[in-house]
DNA sequence: CTCTGGCTATAACGACCGTCATAGTCTAGC
DNA sequence: GCTAGACTATGACGGTCGTTATAGCCAGAG
């Protein structure tokens, strides 16, 4: 994955590592010492670095994830939202076919975690903000192009909703499939919207 | 929700219970004894009913919300496509206002739970199976009104995806707007299938 | 050299996990 | 009444969990 620019190496190899173990088990399945080792990082430096302790090292992988994702999604979209989408569906097979089906976003494991009794941890909170700002980003970029801003906030939402479900779809068929279905029909909705 | 005709009450009761509770906190956040507890019934009786653990009550879970769902779809497929959607739709609004956003898809839960190394858990198989069969349930519908069988299939995939990722969404937003933009979306694309 | 502060190592805390074993209770059929 | 078999009650097993505390290391500043 790509390096960000703040942070000790080593700070940043946990977060990362986080999200993707997120990614793949969910979060209360994931446990601290796993992702330390997972890290080769010291029990005790995860709450070094992390004080606020697994729901910090949560959010903060979230967001991770959420930056990584919009940067890649922000280049190519200068290219037109079409462009947009390719690199977003491509960017998701790549992760579940490299990881053979293991892996997932870590934002949607993230997000349908049951928060406590009328609270909401920050993980989930990120968790909201970052799909807000994959749609905003695809919503911007289709209202560049000529939509209407409601049917571009439309179709932003049902892209970022869909692509988040055909990836869980494709995990639990072991197969590749649902996202070239998906992608023929989003592909072919985004031509049809930015032409109208 | 509906009443099977087969089994002990007390059995279904784990397992409708066990539904609920992975469709709030994923699988393996979801202990044994919590499930019986919430179906008030005692630890031991889930080692009788289903002697082959936590794995066998999960799969059985992933199916029978899985008939319930197909049970809903069929009926109303039987007015159409777009009637099929609006219940497909009604039914996940319905699961998350109830629970105040705390619950989503249990089917998705297991789906997105890494499986061990080169191993495919029954639970997981039967994920695949249930979304299988509600996308078959749809494109079935949807070419009986006139679509083409491979854009059937493809709507049919996209809608399943998108439902559960906007569930997903609504989720961490706390809000149904998304639910409202991408049923907006699949009504119009139904529309324009099913009349072309 | 000493000293400071970032980082690590190690052990422990109570709590919960999946699973199993055993003994007990209850009901249906004879 | 009695016995068989379905179900329940109880407790234990080794293990992992999140978190905290404490002591140690080790670079760099003075």
């Amino acid at each position: 994955m790509a390096k960000s620019s703040s942070g000790t190496p080593s700070r940043e190899r946990i977060v990362a590592g986080a999200a993707d173990m997120i990614s793949r088990r969910g979060l209360s399945a994931t446990s601290i010492r796993e992702m330390a080792k997972h890290a080769k990082a010291p029990l005790g430096s995860t709450y070094h670095y992390f004080p606020e302790g697994k729901q910090q090292l949560a959010t903060e992988a979230v967001r991770y994830t959420g930056e990584w994702v919009a940067r890649s999604l922000r280049k190519e979209l200068a290219a037109g939202p079409a462009a947009g989408l390719r690199a977003f569906l491509a960017l998701w097979r790549g992760i579940v076919v490299d990881t053979d089906f293991h892996a997932g976003c870590p934002v949607l494991a993230v997000a349908i975690e049951e928060p406590p009794a009328d609270e909401v941890p920050p993980a989930l909170a990120a968790a909201a903000e970052v799909f807000d700002q994959w749609e905003g980003l695809l919503a911007d970029s289709l209202r560049e192009h000529g939509a209407e801003a409601e049917q571009a906030a439309q179709v932003a939402t049902l892209i970022v909703a869909a692509v988040e479900g055909t990836v869980a779809l494709c995990r639990a068929k072991r197969s590749t499939d649902p996202l070239d279905r998906t992608a023929a029909q989003l592909q072919a909705l985004i031509d049809a919207t930015i032409k109208h």
